[in-house]
DNA sequence: TAGAATCTGGTGCGAACGCTCAGGTTTATT
DNA sequence: AATAAACCTGAGCGTTCGCACCAGATTCTA
């Protein structure tokens, strides 16, 4: 992210700003959570922040940039989550799998889907999905080591990220174990 | 598709009124091509289509109906496209990867990828979500024999159409290497 | 303490939205 | 020719939307 720590501004004023900004991600997210991308507006998040619908514009121009800031906040905590699993390929692909198959906390899942989509249309979230793609890439380079093999297992992550979201009664088992079946497939273990 | 073939219909009332459904369909997926799922509205489709926007209205009591079916649409195609693929293997996996990696008639595509997210919130789209599945795992079954082997390779299809989304520069080629790879890898061949 | 920077909430405009409905046109049936 | 069914539309109601504007409160700096 971008964003600096708001605990290290000196100006309280800034940092009173800082703290609302959060104040209208979470929100967001809230909303995003519970009706999707589409029915974030100005103001309902306003509501749902408790805030006036001038505030939203107040810190964000549009509310386009605002959706733009939460996804990317979103796509933030899951790459430094990915740079911080485990170095032993099996926890860390346990690890990965709780990151995909979370039942209730689903909006952190579906955002970062609905941020790949989006990114689709919107040229200001590209660079994120190709931070996303290079995390995913440097995460599983270790377990496999060929770009050819490792392209169908990033694919997979993806495609399991999808699964999760259509698909809420998924369980960390059935990912871990497809995801450990790939790479046992196309990792270390398979190399001749 | 639940609908009939309208040249089939007898009454030429009814036979006008599918023509108008299709005209209207069409229209809703030029709209997504150009602006995405969230842009679709009773007025832009009616305008798209050069028609009354109480047409739209006549024809499906809500939008959220009007999207449906046209998704439905989309979905079908692909279904139906799977299911006609080619025995051999190689070939198959070449013509599957010039369904996911079409350069500018990238509209299809992401209104399949759009079904999916939207179906994690509507419960009317559920089911085409299945049908995808079971598609994708029927037409991967003879390849991958085994069913833990197949999910990967399940998720890494669903993963390919999300990256053929956010990179429009995606080549048949990439698509078409990753997938024999992972074919290769969990498929037939890799049995022992 | 003065002044600058930041924050806040209220009001309102123009546009787009979904949807209803009364009434007109076309097509099929009898 | 008469009746009915299906198709089609323009007008309009009520709602929500994004955004602009601004007066006043708050907070920091000097």
């Amino acid at each position: 992210m971008n964003g600096t720590d708001p605990e290290m501004i000196a100006d309280g004023r800034r940092r009173k700003g800082e703290r609302r900004r959060r104040l209208l991600l979470d929100a967001v997210m809230r909303v995003v959570e519970r009706d999707g991308v589409a029915a974030v507006s100005q103001r309902r998040v306003a509501a749902e922040a408790g805030v006036a619908p001038s505030a939203v514009t107040y810190y964000y121009a549009a509310v386009d940039d605002l959706l733009v800031d939460a996804l990317t906040r979103v796509n933030d905590t899951y790459v430094a989550a990915l740079a911080t699993l485990p170095d032993d390929a099996d926890a860390a692909l346990r690890a990965l799998a709780g990151m995909i198959a979370v039942g209730p906390e689903r909006a952190h899942v579906m955002a970062e889907c609905e941020l790949f989509l989006l990114a689709a249309r919107r040229p200001a979230l590209r660079p994120q999905i190709e931070r996303w793609n290079r995390a995913v890439d440097a995460f599983l380079a270790p377990h496999v080591p060929d770009p050819d093999d490792r392209a169908g297992v990033c694919a997979a992550v993806d495609g399991l990220f999808v699964r999760a979201c259509t698909e809420p009664g998924l369980t960390v088992e059935e990912v871990y174990r497809t995801l450990s079946r790939l790479v046992s497939r196309n990792g270390r273990a398979a190399l001749r």
